[in-house]
DNA sequence: GAGTGGTCTAGACCACCAA
DNA sequence: TGGTGGTCTAGACCACTCA
């Protein structure tokens, strides 16, 4: 009879994994930092080099690092021209890539409604911050967006912080809060435009849009923030690719 | 081993993940078969076991391939329960999922307009299929498909061959001719419904509904298929993730 | 128990980058 | 030139499946 040490097996670089991970969520390195290398990684968790390297293999795979031969491996961020995109689908339909520019309405605080509270894993009624904006294509509105994140993560968030920031919010929210967006999930579904989106999307009332939900996690899977596009896609699309 | 440094340097597993690839497209093993052991492929190419193994780890990781400890490493396929749902991303918004009901509407044979011969990279006025179909989620009409082939790769499909066939189209299309889907780009945009959706969906015209438009490509990224659905979610979304 | 994929190691060497 | 990631090998052993 073999009675298995342990309830379930983990592999020694899944364990790996797992402390690196608890390292970016302790702050060890924050994003667009190097992290030690594989070799150092190996002498401090006493395992071989190709067992660090596995795990980091995963954490790159997942976009949580990303690795540049001759260099090191660098924390994932959300700055940077190329990385700023990184979970905008939206595209031309002619295949030009444009980063859009973004008009703040407003930004509110508020207590979380129940569905809110659900996605965010918050209790009810808490504080959370609503920001409302609109991206714009060469000029031409496109996305009326309206932003939740919950008050506790985001002390201090106002207007003239978000203001004074240029860049994409993601990044925004990297370099004032710590916070890494690392993963995103969304529900699509086609809409009429109602009186609000009308104005600010300069369209007609009855338009289709898309409404595009998502929720955004941190490390560990930690839901961070929740949003609501609604993407007006004459001359844009969604784009996704799947395997 | 030894390689001839050559103007672009190419990983050795790289030309047996090639290999592999060109195996999968001669129809060596098809959709479903197990492919040799990484101990046999590692002696017909004259490499060791763990640059076979990294070959195959990506194809695994691009869904080519899927590996199942303790019996092999099988061709990936699209029939079976779990694997039919494999490129369909609409899903109920209350979290049940469910395999829709397929009703065919009509089988034609049709000479490619300009934009479809170029998404299926054919000359203008190649012979395609152009299938017509309704997908339904519990007898509820939900998603109108009208599916692009180019008859040149599916001789012999008819209105007769689809209906005596139950299971996924892309099921389908393996079985009978050999062609496995394995990766496809979706554009989304949102839209009205005209006359023909609102008969076939039963909804009354100007319902907004997603217009999803497909490529699919088979081994060695080849377009074997275009298709555009309309869909609509009032009680469904398109659901994605992103990292 | 035989065969498969999965883990882990140690070491050699290559490609890339910066100083 | 030294450091980093990237490739490749050979071998030992583990976990899983099935006959």
């Amino acid at each position: 009879m073999n009675i298995p040490s342990s309830p379930s097996f983990r592999p020694l670089y899944d364990q790996i994994k797992i402390l690196i991970t608890q390292s970016l969520i302790a702050g060890e390195w924050g994003p667009g930092d190097a992290i030690p290398s594989e070799i150092d990684l190996a002498t401090r968790f006493k395992v071989s080099q190709g067992t660090v390297r596995k795990a980091i293999d995963e954490l790159a795979a997942e976009n949580i690092v990303i690795r540049r031969q001759g260099k090191g491996t660098f924390v994932a961020s959300h700055s940077g021209e190329r990385s700023s995109t990184r979970f905008l689908r939206i595209s031309r339909d002619d295949g030009l890539a444009e980063y859009p520019q973004s008009d703040l309405l407003s930004v509110t605080r508020e207590r979380a409604p129940e569905n809110t509270a659900a996605l965010l894993e918050l209790r009810n009624g808490a504080s959370i911050f609503c920001i409302k904006r609109l991206l714009s294509f060469e000029g031409k509105a496109q996305i009326l967006d309206e932003i939740h994140v919950p008050a506790a993560s985001f002390k201090g968030l106002d207007e003239h912080v978000i203001r004074a920031y240029t860049g994409s919010l993601y990044s925004f929210f990297e370099s004032h809060f710590g916070i890494a967006m690392i993963r995103a999930e969304e529900h699509i579904k086609a809409v009429l435009a109602g009186p609000d989106e009308a104005t600010h999307l300069k369209i007609a009332e009855g338009i289709p849009l898309l409404r595009i939900d998502r929720v955004a996690f941190t490390y560990g899977d930690r839901p961070v923030e929740w949003r609501r596009g609604l993407c007006h896609t004459n001359q844009f699309s969604y784009v996704t690719e799947m395997s």
